[in-house]
DNA sequence: AAACATGACAACCGCGTGCTT
DNA sequence: TAAGCACGCGGTTGTCATGTT
């Protein structure tokens, strides 16, 4: 997709566009060697043409070894609707309760998956909204008046939703065994019709850095009647119905009160 | 079969924050 | 204390793949 439709080209000395498997070859090789951080030195010191801030995102995003490729599971998804009811859009703080998942990547994963429900849903839960902006600040005077003791409940409620989390997380890991798809070229960002040996060797050198021995054959378990009702869920029109059908599973704390 | 629409994802950009000098 | 720098974050864009008409 790049050099041809002006991706990959030079902008004040630094390249720009999809990486080159020998682009990530350099990156890696100079993470290993210098650790991470002082992005803007990678160019000097490996001899890469790209700013730093390409190179972090490169990093970040694709190429550390913790990172879990693949479809996000069924469990990973509730999590993040869940923390995403909370917290909005703060995807990094979200990630960091997804190990493997970067928040570039969930992100992504909420656009594409969630957005257009929420937009879809938004004008028959107009209605709903007002009623949850009155009780919020129906709320907010309540807050003013028990300030301190409700720090104290959010704190307790913050614990509780960590460790649901990271039941939510065990119980996955569990049930699915889990295993990182080797990343497809076009993943990569290399262009899966000009791959040539070079990138293959490097892509070689990809899969040898990723842990756990890639290969691409998932193994998945049947569906939880969980990750069923999940399935089901995305597919209902209104998502506000749906978030409050599952108050009693994962939005207890969320919205169940709004209902 | 072609055109168009949508999904998926990589990458860039601008801005805020915190650290260092 | 202020200026400069590095880094991280969230929003946005661009491109290809796939599905639909």
């Amino acid at each position: 997709m790049g050099a041809q439709m002006g991706w990959g080209i030079i902008d004040e000395g630094w390249r720009k566009g999809p990486w080159t498997a020998e682009e990530d070859r350099l990156l890696i090789e100079y993470v290993r060697l210098h650790g991470e951080g002082r992005w803007n030195s990678v160019a000097r010191l490996a001899g890469l043409r790209r700013n730093g801030k390409s190179c972090r995102l490169r990093w970040v995003n694709y190429l550390r070894p913790d990172l879990k490729r693949g479809q996000i599971t069924p469990h990973e998804e509730s999590i993040i609707l869940e923390l995403h009811a909370r917290w909005g859009n703060r995807w990094s703080t979200i990630a960091r309760s997804l190990p493997g998942r970067t928040d570039n990547e969930i992100k992504n994963y909420w656009r594409t998956h969630f957005k257009k429900k929420a937009k879809i849903s938004s004008d028959n839960t107009d209605k709903a909204k007002n009623r949850l902006l009155k009780r919020q600040q129906f709320h907010q005077q309540q807050q003013h008046q028990h300030q301190h003791q409700h720090q104290q409940q959010d704190m307790q409620l913050n614990q509780l939703d960590l460790k649901r989390i990271m039941f939510l997380l065990d119980e996955s890991e569990h049930r699915v065994p889990y295993i990182p798809q080797a990343p497809r070229p076009e993943f990569m960002g290399y262009h899966p019709n000009t791959i040539t040996d070079q990138d293959q060797q490097a892509n070689n050198f990809f899969y040898n850095w990723m842990p756990n021995g890639n290969n691409n054959s998932a193994i998945m378990t049947e569906p939880s009647n969980e990750e069923i009702l999940w399935d089901g869920l995305w597919n209902l029109d209104d998502f506000g119905a749906a978030a409050c059908a599952t108050s009693k599973a994962s939005f207890h704390n969320l919205v169940a009160p709004f209902c």
